[in-house]
DNA sequence: CGCAAATCGGAAACTTTGCTTCGGCTCAGC
DNA sequence: GCTGAGCCGAAGCAAAGTTTCCGATTTGCG
């Protein structure tokens, strides 16, 4: 676990980056995010740089190794998240909904609970930072209190912990390798809607989309 | 996608193997569906020979490549599999409690789906070996009819297909890496107990142990 | 009991895959 | 236009896994 860090020095002396070196820079953030929600934290690091339009040297320059990497991601993923979260439960009129919102909508929730409990490496990297700790600590103090309070509300079954809903989450937002992939995003959506009504009390809604066929899955 | 195959040859001809021979490759085969089902199909061979108390050479005396051993646990796990799937339908009082016996207790039908579903490796080898081809098309009619009966029974939600059951099953029974290890096999049974629950029309049972905290996880 | 063939295990050879660095070329910014 | 920050292709490494070799051991039968 190395300290290195690519984040932008303080304005302190000479002078910033260039203007393009930026640019780069925040496209590989955006790529490696989208990578690593798809491919799990240990995607290569030649994926990330092609999905983004530069060579690896420039990856490397931006982030001098694959924790930096993680790191410059996973923060931005826990601070989006954390705020997505608040947000959600600011807006929404019932705890019920904010979860749902949640759960349903926020790409960094998904990121972040990915990296620190589905990926042993990722989990140390980020972990060992302060500053996503931070933001960790906030993302779950939100969802936990909507939890309990949707419970308390009497909206969500009373067996189940901020423990299991992270870990269902995790399990369910993996994409399986195969299964024709123009319909995946729509059985992602099928999976995370049922989830909701399995964690819900009394009746749900119809799932999206349309039931899935062994065909579907190439059975 | 090599042919061969480290079936016993049909005794036509010279001795057959040696009976200590013949005990290695059964443990070979036990202990490499025991490491496919926890670490996926992608496991390492070494790993194999270990849990099966024997070196790797002589995994490669029974099974010449890797191909050859997939396919080994692979119809043999289809096999079990279909066996079950078929008891379980014959000897539950309802297509319900058959398919909940099925999905909460066949091993095999687990390791058979994530052959199938989750690995594309494992995926190509079973899918060109005709004798596999016929154990998963019954495991698949059975579980399929079932999944009919019990919604014309009116006891499962009718807007989910066979390919929900079969891509919700692989999702949820993968074991995360971290997740204190001792509760782990808990939390399996609570994540299928939970998917069986949401499956369900009308209200389930109570969730098996106790509700995963934060804690649960390490967050 | 003793031999020959079958089988085994440790270690070496080879392959693959992903990480990281190098050195010359290019272009943004003054 | 100059100049250094920044870019890219390609090469150098390292780790991990697969597969093969070969001398040592064991089984099964006479």
């Amino acid at each position: 676990m190395k300290q290195t860090d690519g984040s932008q020095r303080p304005p302190t002396r000479k002078r910033g980056p260039r203007a393009d070196a930026q640019r780069n820079r925040e496209s590989i953030l955006a790529a490696a995010a989208d990578v690593f929600a798809r491919s799990g934290a240990e995607a290569p690091v030649e994926e990330i740089a092609t999905a983004a339009g530069v060579s690896v040297a420039t990856l490397y320059r931006n982030f001098p190794d694959r924790d930096a990497l993680i790191r410059g991601v996973g923060r931005q993923a826990f601070a989006v998240a954390r705020a997505e979260a608040v947000a959600a439960v600011a807006e929404e009129a019932t705890a019920w909904d904010a979860l749902a919102r949640i759960l349903s909508q926020s790409q960094s929730l998904r990121l972040s609970l990915q990296f620190v409990v589905a990926s042993p490496f990722a989990r140390d990297v980020m972990m060992s930072d302060p500053e996503a700790g931070e933001s960790k600590r906030g993302i779950l103090d939100v969802l936990e209190q909507a939890l309990r309070q949707a419970q308390a509300d009497g909206t969500v079954r009373t067996d189940v912990g901020a423990g299991d809903l992270a870990m269902l989450f995790v399990l369910l937002v993996r994409q399986l390798p195969l299964a024709t992939m123009e319909s995946a995003p729509l059985a992602l959506e099928r999976r995370v809607a049922l989830m909701l009504d399995a964690l819900r009390v009394g009746p749900g809604a119809p799932l999206p989309g349309r039931p899935l066929s062994r065909e579907d899955l190439g059975l």
